[in-house]
DNA sequence: ATGGGTTCCGTACCATGGTACGGAGTCAAG
DNA sequence: CTTGACTCCGTACCATGGTACGGAACCCAT
């Protein structure tokens, strides 16, 4: 079982360093134990596979939409068995997401709109302003 | 030519009146002069369809992915002429907006396949973590 | 002309999601 | 066994996009 640092972690995850040690701060990431040395302060913590993916679900819920206390949840939900809850967020969500990308969509049309004005009209200022009329 | 206080533009544009003062500070929307009344302070100030037009402007752009500082920008735009910046700056949030869509549209997919997954498996947990892999 | 709701304005505060700093401890290579 | 890179940790700071507060001035209706 290859274990790494922090760093392999964070570059595993995409991630810096700093980003790792606040989702742990979040709760969204444990920290493993530090191997007792003996001394005062301790060894490095080590990290693995478990880590790795816990950390790229992170990401590809917040890329979803989620908040970082959604993902959270999401996480804890992972734990236990309410699939009703889990389900309900997951149903909210596509929701939210099927209205962002409509308004997306609208809005890349918007500027298709726009980037062919500009093309076309080539004396006196584009009409910036009226590529969303209606938008 | 009718025009409103504060009030009426920014529930024309569907914001509060803190956001439309924000804006105005920001250099989004302008100060409309206050009508001199001799006396110290002034009268209140009024808007008219074009500050409207603009305030939902602002919030179109500010859908399609603008920051506010590139809103902005675009407003500039719309006074003067220069056709390159205002197409490239369209055509990189074009590009911006189809790599966010097609994100948000793989996320979807995940989250469809986790609320199908937790109506099946109707004991243990969800496999919440899985439902993004490979997302 | 007086009261209540707006407006005006500066300034302060907020949530989200990080990013930076600094000193002490630890680890691996030379 | 020292040197340099990395880790650990608390705390502070940052950008973005607002939201709230509070006192003075203002406007409209009664």
């Amino acid at each position: 079982m290859k274990t790494t640092t922090i760093a392999g972690l964070a570059q595993a995850g995409g991630v810096g360093v700093e980003t790792v040690r606040y989702y742990q701060r979040r709760g969204l990431l444990a920290q493993p134990p530090r191997p007792e040395g003996g001394g005062s302060g301790g060894g490095v913590r080590r990290y693995g596979e478990a880590d790795v993916r816990r950390l790229r679900f992170i990401r590809a819920a917040q890329a979803a939409g989620f908040t970082l206390e959604q993902v959270a949840e999401l996480l804890a939900l992972d734990a236990g068995d309410d699939h009703a809850r889990a389900r309900g967020l997951a149903l909210e969500r596509i929701a939210a997401l099927d209205a962002r990308i409509a308004e997306l969509e609208a809005a890349r049309d918007a500027l298709q709109r726009l980037a062919h004005a500009c093309g076309e009209t080539t004396t006196g200022p584009c009409p910036i302003l009226s590529a969303f009329e209606g938008a």
